[in-house]
DNA sequence: CGTTAATCGAGACGGTACGTCGTGTCTTGGG
DNA sequence: CCCAAGACACGACGTACCGTCTCGATTAACG
């Protein structure tokens, strides 16, 4: 049993502030952008003191982060059977959660900012990155039980494989949709898992097949 | 001659100034990261009053766009005989870029920016991401006139091949150096440009040739 | 029998705890002065919860009177045998108790907050003003006893009599050692106490015997 | 000649702002008390920003002392042709003064801040108290002039008198109007007049003559 | 060769948000 | 009913930057 729960003497935190203030820090994240959120703004939106805020997440940062986290949570790798259906259908799940203002908002400020501070950057590589990554992971393994690709040679090249293949999608999608500001419609989405199914399906004995 | 100076009347700016105020800038942003880079501070550093800043620069965005800018104009698409050479030398060109304390400090961040203010995202489309742009123009009329590539189809499947190569080489290199926070060391961008160059390459008769 | 203590039900209020309370808030005034005195900080001093204080006291300034009303009530007027000896040993006793940190940090802030407060102006009365006032007509009445004083022409002349000589007295020892930052010493109290005597003891028949 | 101004670079700090800055401290003060001056508050009243309050005091405190000094230096003493007469009049101003209800707020609560921070003590010495004391060395010199005090005996003797005619008065009207809340109207004036007088004028060969 | 006008440094200015602290209340669990 | 612990709403604090402004002092080209 990992929850090992201190039985904590005083009051206990409020449950229902975490959610306004998420809720709320969504909000501002969609109406006002990265810069125009503030603490006081937020509190006052969540119906809640600046303290309350300052007592739970350290800084503007590490809120923002879990704010949008949720949104990540709900990225799925839904088995459709072949290689480029799934591939299809998580670029176009993630381009849609990019779409949203509050993600656009957050993403690449939070980013940019965890480039300097450590503890932000481990923040947001648990609750962003490694949902996302396991995506890959899973779509993987669905077609190699398919036979689409061949089975891992060894677990380091399986990461490797892994971690390319993730940065090329992630940051793909977000370079077009967030620096060159055009939109991911089907038709892009089709052409970007060609480039992207090509290599992967290449002949295996081709030492490029694992890319 | 574009550079149809009016010979103003008065004291004439000191070209020392800007030259001193981009350094000072590239200095804060390497020290201190973007959120670090004050006004006050950089005027301190390059020795100027605050009102030399804002008289060239309205905003400290424009400044940090003009400070790295001239980073992005060093890249250049040294035709080196094959596509796959020519790939490499672009993508080590910007890994070696994006591992620059300045530019990774302020990249991001104003992406970020410039998703909000329509004005700054100009100054960053011609700043940077042009220069960039124009490299792949380059490699890929080289490599048309090498018959390593089919010639263009129209100028708007041109446009629209050089675009998603475009987002796939800067988003993938800007996602794995500055988000997963991994290098790109000489074996990465092998198996990276083995990655573009297979669809680039495929049958010309294969739809997926032109991506 | 004014202690009519209704036998309340449930836990009886720790009598300890009052007394750590106010010595915990005299230490504070002590060490910290007026503005250092914290209702956390006494709590925490004392070993007690803030709950504990604002059960006993509706705010600081009554904690705090409470905390130096004590002091004042170590004031006593010993008939010494001559009105002289007495003014100057009540003189004393009083620049004494201004001497101690904790009442110099706490009496003038108190009677400034008073000045505003009804009800706290109410407590500092009961608690400081009426024990050091009972001081003058004690002296008063042994100096009459004595045939150093005449006796009372009424009621009302007599409690005017007491009002001025209580101003006169402690508003000019207060002055001196809490304004002019002087101390009071046997010296100065001599000079002080003729200052105070001689209308005092001046001749009857003159109107201003009777101040 | 003393006013060596150096002749300062930058922006000159504009004099309107301290005028604008000291009627609304006093303003503040007569509606709201002690407690309810506010930095921001005043900051508004005067259509001014927080930054230009702190960038000329330190604190409320020394903001305060600065507003209100300026209420004691209307005191004067005019020379009415008697000690008593002088005396009476004296009191009097002070006692209107103390009828003020900016100064109400603002005495008690500077000089317990003064008793615990040495620099708002001096400043408090300076702005208030020597305004002050002023008056008892003018009266007095007035009165031996006329010939109804002594000669001074030696300039510390006249020191020491001074002082503690001057803690006598101020102590005493303060007490009064501030500690009990009695006003101080013409006959407490008087009868406090004639206990000071008394002393003041008793036979020279009384060594009580010099109190 | 003086006038004129834009530049320069310095720094004060009105704002806005920050993150902290103190107050007095409320909510737990446990005597 | 009391108590310790501590979360809570509120509001002031003093600081840091922002981008603008007002100074006196330079520094050219123009007349």
């Amino acid at each position: 049993m990992t929850e090992a729960v201190a039985p904590r003497k005083g009051r206990p935190r409020s449950a229902d502030a975490d959610v306004a203030i998420l809720a709320a820090t969504r909000a501002a994240l969609a109406e006002l952008g990265w810069g125009g959120v503030t603490m006081g703004d937020v509190a006052v939106r969540a119906g809640v003191a600046k303290t309350t805020l300052y007592r739970r997440w350290p800084s503007k940062n590490e809120l923002v982060v879990d704010a949008v986290a949720v949104l990540f949570d709900e990225l799925e790798m839904a088995d459709l059977g072949s290689l480029r259906a799934d591939i299809e259908s998580v670029v176009r799940q993630f381009a849609d959660l990019l779409a949203r203002p509050e993600s656009q908002a957050a993403l690449l400020a939070l980013f940019a900012e965890a480039s300097r501070d450590p503890a932000l950057r481990r923040r947001v590589r648990e609750a962003i990155i490694h949902p996302q990554k396991r995506l890959v992971h899973q779509g993987r393994a669905a077609a190699q039980a398919r036979g689409e690709l061949a089975p891992d040679a060894s677990p380091e090249a399986a990461d490797a494989d892994v971690d390319i293949i993730f940065d090329t999608i992630a940051g793909t999608v977000e370079h077009r949709m967030l620096v060159s500001g055009e939109c991911a419609d089907p038709e892009w989405i089709s052409r970007f898992t060609t480039l992207l199914l090509t290599p992967l399906t290449a002949l295996p004995q081709n030492p490029a097949g694992s890319v």
